[in-house]
DNA sequence: GTCTATATTAAGATAGAC
DNA sequence: GTCTATCTTAATATAGAC
């Protein structure tokens, strides 16, 4: 093989996009090293930690993305319902239309690390937080904002599911659509 | 390993717990061996296929039990709201109170054969029409109908992924409780 | 029908040249 | 920092005894 070069943003993306269709045991170095464009050992050096700790920073980066282009939205001065409608936008964005599997959901297969657990575990309640917070601020109760919440990521979760299974993205579409009916007050 | 033997019943339930839990691609033989307590050699004798068979023949009970459990309860002479309420019971069941992820979910990340996706489809198919019939012969409209056992279907998925991420199985339970008032008229 | 034993391939991982 | 080469382990799969 040349010797090639390639970012740190390239490389998590490329590993990205394996992981969250593949699911972690379903992603092997050789893959890895194929679709990022550099030989195993300079994985290994560049991530001493193999797979595990490549998933960990490829799982980091999408953390970072969710909170630039979804919490962040959050916290602008547009109405709550103007914001979730930016926010449904940039969530069928990351989720390709509902092409895309949920990272969430397919890494959080058994076969990870303890540490993968824990980060997408985190990442799924500060999730869950943004989304309480913006239904909190739109004039709903405390433990309902909680509820919608939550209702909000089960369906976007569930209708990812159906996609992938049924090769149908309509329920998530639906789901995107309903997303500031549910998140805020009418 | 001492000359066993064991039922087509349990063999394939064992290889379900697997399966379900750990994904197609992080299962091994080796592990299903050990599971099943039969050498790798007796599996491949009586699944020349290996794992694939194996894993659709399991996917085959679990729709002969959805058959059994769920869809013949919504074709009893009970109310459409008691047949409901007696299927999420049994949905609690199958799921364990929701600590049990779902079948389709976790086989439906890629690493799997194709006639897999094409029987997960197919039974993920075969409970949207359940759940729609049921939901209009309560007196919903045929295309509410539809929508309804979408979102049902949607909820149980999504509640499953949250248990599974977070340790918490109260959306589950209460998408549960919502079941019977979601499929059919109030 | 299950076992022991083994073949073959691919996985994760490291050493050392450039 | 990336490469080639290699090591070790585990995976799928088969042969043949009992």
């Amino acid at each position: 093989m040349a010797h090639r070069t390639i970012s740190e943003e390239q490389l998590l993306d490329r590993a990205l996009e394996l992981f969250r269709v593949h699911g972690f045991e379903g992603v092997s170095l050789s893959r890895l090293s194929e679709a990022i464009g550099l030989e195993k050992a300079s994985l290994y050096h560049r991530y001493p930690g193999g797979k595990d700790q490549i998933v960990l920073a490829a799982v980091a980066r999408v953390a970072q993305w969710f909170g630039e282009h979804v919490f962040a939205l959050l916290k602008t001065d547009d109405s709550p319902r103007r914001r979730v409608a930016l926010v449904a936008e940039q969530l069928r964005v990351f989720y390709r239309d509902g092409t895309q599997p949920c990272v969430t959901d397919v890494l959080s297969i058994s076969g990870g690390s303890e540490e993968l657990a824990a980060t997408l575990k985190i990442a799924l309640q500060a999730w869950l937080k943004a989304f309480g917070e913006i239904a909190r601020e739109s004039g709903l109760s405390s433990s309902v904002s909680r509820l919608r919440a939550e209702e909000a990521i089960v369906r976007i979760e569930g209708s990812l599911v159906l996609a992938r299974v049924l090769g149908d993205t309509k329920p998530f579409q639906r789901v995107l659509k309903l997303l500031p009916g549910l998140l805020t007050v009418a």
